[in-house]
DNA sequence: TATGAATGAGCGTTCATTCAT
DNA sequence: TATGAATGAACGCTCATTCAT
C-alpha cells in the first residue's frame, strides 16, 4: 500500500487562501506549490489540471459558506428579515476579522472568479452560477417566510426575483467591499438589503 | 498640424473592446498588438505600460458611460426615481444589443477590473474607485432631488449611503448579468433599485 | 499453481496496440497504466523500464507476425515466388482489416521503432536488428529455393544481398503505406518485390 | 528600424542538423535554443511552433536534396537506368561522408518525420507526402525516358506504380541503411533499384 | 518617430521513474 | 506481491517588456 499524507489537503487550503485573495491567474501552479510544500511534479498527481483545484476551492469554500454563515441562521429563531441582516453581519464580521490580521478584503470568493472567469472558463462559471442559486434558494425561502409572516409589502409573484435582487445586492457589496478593502462596508449597507424586502411601514 | 498617426488610438479602441471581456489577463500585449495592427516594438512607445494602457481604456470607458447613460439621464426631464429606472434601462439596451449580434454580456467594465485587480494593482484600483465615486455622485444627486421633492422616506443623513447601496446594487446586477451571460438581468432588476430609495407609498 | 494476475499481459497487449501506432515518444507509461487499468506504480514491479516493455513489445509482434504471416506461408506449398507475393498479400490484409474498423496504418511496428530509436536507444535498435535478420532469414531461403528451382536468373552470390533488398523494399512499402494510411500500397508494391527477386522470362 | 541578426537561421541549421538525428520528440525547443544559441523566449519570436520550424526543416532538406542530388542527376547525360544508380551513389556518398566524420547515418528525413508523426502531426505528414510525390515525380520521369528508350520490359500502364515502387525502395534502404547506422547499404542495394525497372536482357 | 528583433522569467502540464508501505 | 503517493526535470509555449536602429 501507498503513502499517506495530506499533500492534497495542503494544496487545496493553500489554494482556498490565494486564489480567492488574487484571482485565478494572479496565483500560478508553482507558487501554489511552492506555498503549500508539494514538489512542482505531485500537482497532476493529486488534482488533473488548475482548473479542476479551483473547481474544489469553489466547493470546499461554499462549504464554509453554509457552515459559518448559512447554517447558523437557518437554525436561529431570527425573524425573516433578521435574518437579511445577520447575513450580512455575519459576512462583515469574517472580513473585519480577516482585516484586523493585515489581510485584505476578499469580497466573495464566487463573485471573483465568476467575474474574471465569465468569458474564459464555462465549467468555473457553472459551477459559480450553481452555487449563486444556492444563495438564491436560501434568500427566497427567508423572503417566502416574511412574505407569508405578513412582514412585507410585496406580491407573492415578486419573490423569486425579489431574491435575485438580493444576490445581486449581497455580491455588489462584496465587490465594493473587496474594491475599498473596507470590511465595514457589509455592516453600512445591510440596510438596503432590508429595504430590496420592501418591509412594511 | 502634421499627420497623426491613429496607432494609439486603435490600440485604445481593441484594449477597449478585449479587455472588459477578457479581463486584465486575460488579454496579452502581443494579442492587443495584432488585433490592433500594431507592431510590437511600438506599444511603448505610445503608453508606458499594459497597465497604463488599460488606465486610459478605464477613462475611455467612463467617456463612453457619462455620454451614452448619465448626460442624456441627465439633461432629461425624467423624475429623479425615473431617472434610477432610465439608468437600468440603457444599460439594458447597451447589453442587449451587443447581446443580440453574439457578442458576450460585460456587465460593468470597472468592476471587471477593479474586481481582478483589488489586492494586486493599487493603480488601477484607485482608479476603478475614482470611478466609482462620481457614478456615485450622480446617484446621489438623484437621491437628493427626490428627497426634496418628498417622493422618498429617508432621513436626509441616509442619502449618501443610500447612494453607496445603489452603487453596490448596480455593480452587483452587471456582475450577474455577465456570469449568467443575460442582458435582460439589467431590466428584471430596475425595480430593486427604486425599493433601495425607499419610495413612499 | 495459484491465480496469476493479468496485469503484466494486460499491459504488455496494451502497449502492443498503442506503441506501433503512435511511437515510442508518442505514448506514455502514464497513458499506457490508465489504458490497461493497472495503477503507475505496478508498472514498473512488471517492467523494469518503459524500454523493457516496448522490448516486450518487438518480441510479441515479432511472435504474431511469424504465426500469422511467415508459418503459414512456410508450410503451404506455394511455389517460392508465391511465397513472396503471398507474404505482402497477407499483410495488406492484416492492414486492410484494421483499417476497415477505421484505424490508421501501422506500417511495420519494427520499422517505426527502429526508424524512431536508431540515434537514441541502442538497445531496442540492436533487437530490431535481430528481428530484421530474422525477416531477411525467411527471404533469402525463399530466393534459395527460387534459384536452386531456375526460377530466377542471379547469380548465387547475390542471394543474400538479393534477400537484405526484398526486406529494404517490404520495410519501404510498409513506410509509405503507414505515411499515405493506405493498406492497398502492400498488394499495388507486390509485383515490384517479385522484380527484385529477377524472375526468368 | 530594429536589430538584424541570423537567429532564424542558425535555429533552421541547428534544427536541420538535430532534428533528422534524433527525432521530432527527440529534441526538444530548449536544446534547439541553447545549441543555436539563441534565448529560450526567442525561439516563439522566430518560428510560431515547434512544429512549424519543422516543416521549415523539411522545405530546405528538400531544397538541399534537390540541389545536391536530383538536380546534378538531372543535368547529366546519364542514361536514365544510371541515373537510377547515381541516385544510389550520391545518396550514400554523402551518408558515407557524414559517417566517417563520426556522425550517425542519418538515412531519409522525410521518411524518419513521417513515419513517426504519421498518426501524430498531419500538417508535417501532408508535407512529407507532398516531397515524396516531388521524389515520385523524378522516379517517374527517369522510367518514362528509360521506356521511351526501350531500354527496360515494362507495360506503359505500370510506370507511375514502379516509380512508386522506387521511392518505396528509395525509403526502405534508407531506413535500413540509418537502423543499421551503414551507409554502404546505399551501394550495395542499388543493384536492385535497377531490377525494380525491370531492365532488359 | 517608430519598429523589428529579442529577452528572461514564468506559464500550465507531462515525463519516466522511485519509494515507503 | 503490489501500489498509492510522490518526484525533479523537462515539456512546448506565452508573458510584459527592452533596445538598437
Amino acid at each position: 500500500m501507498g503513502r499517506k499524507s495530506d499533500a492534497r489537503e495542503r494544496l487545496l487550503e493553500t489554494a482556498a487562501r490565494l486564489v480567492p485573495e488574487r484571482g485565478y491567474h494572479g496565483v500560478g501552479v508553482q507558487e501554489l506549490c511552492n506555498v503549500a510544500g508539494i514538489k512542482p511534479g505531485s500537482f497532476y498527481y493529486l488534482f488533473p489540471s488548475k482548473q479542476q483545484l479551483v473547481i474544489a476551492v469553489l466547493e470546499k469554500t461554499w462549504e464554509d459558506t453554509r457552515n459559518y454563515i448559512f447554517t447558523p441562521i437557518q437554525t436561529s429563531n431570527l425573524s425573516p428579515l433578521e435574518k437579511i441582516r445577520e447575513f450580512f453581519m455575519r459576512t462583515c464580521h469574517l472580513h473585519a476579522h480577516r482585516s484586523s490580521e493585515g489581510k485584505p478584503v476578499l469580497g466573495c470568493t464566487f463573485a471573483v472568479l465568476g467575474g474574471e472567469l465569465a468569458t474564459q472558463d464555462q465549467v468555473i462559471n457553472r459551477k459559480v452560477q450553481e452555487i449563486f442559486s444556492l444563495f438564491t434558494g436560501y434568500f427566497e425561502e427567508w423572503i417566502t417566510q416574511a412574505y407569508e409572516d405578513e412582514l412585507i409589502a410585496l406580491p407573492k409573484e415578486r419573490i423569486p426575483d425579489t431574491a435575485k435582487a438580493l444576490l445581486c445586492y449581497t455580491e455588489g457589496v462584496a465587490l465594493i467591499a473587496r474594491i475599498h478593502n473596507d470590511a465595514e462596508t457589509f455592516s453600512r449597507m445591510a440596510e438596503g438589503a432590508l429595504r430590496l424586502a420592501n418591509p412594511k411601514k
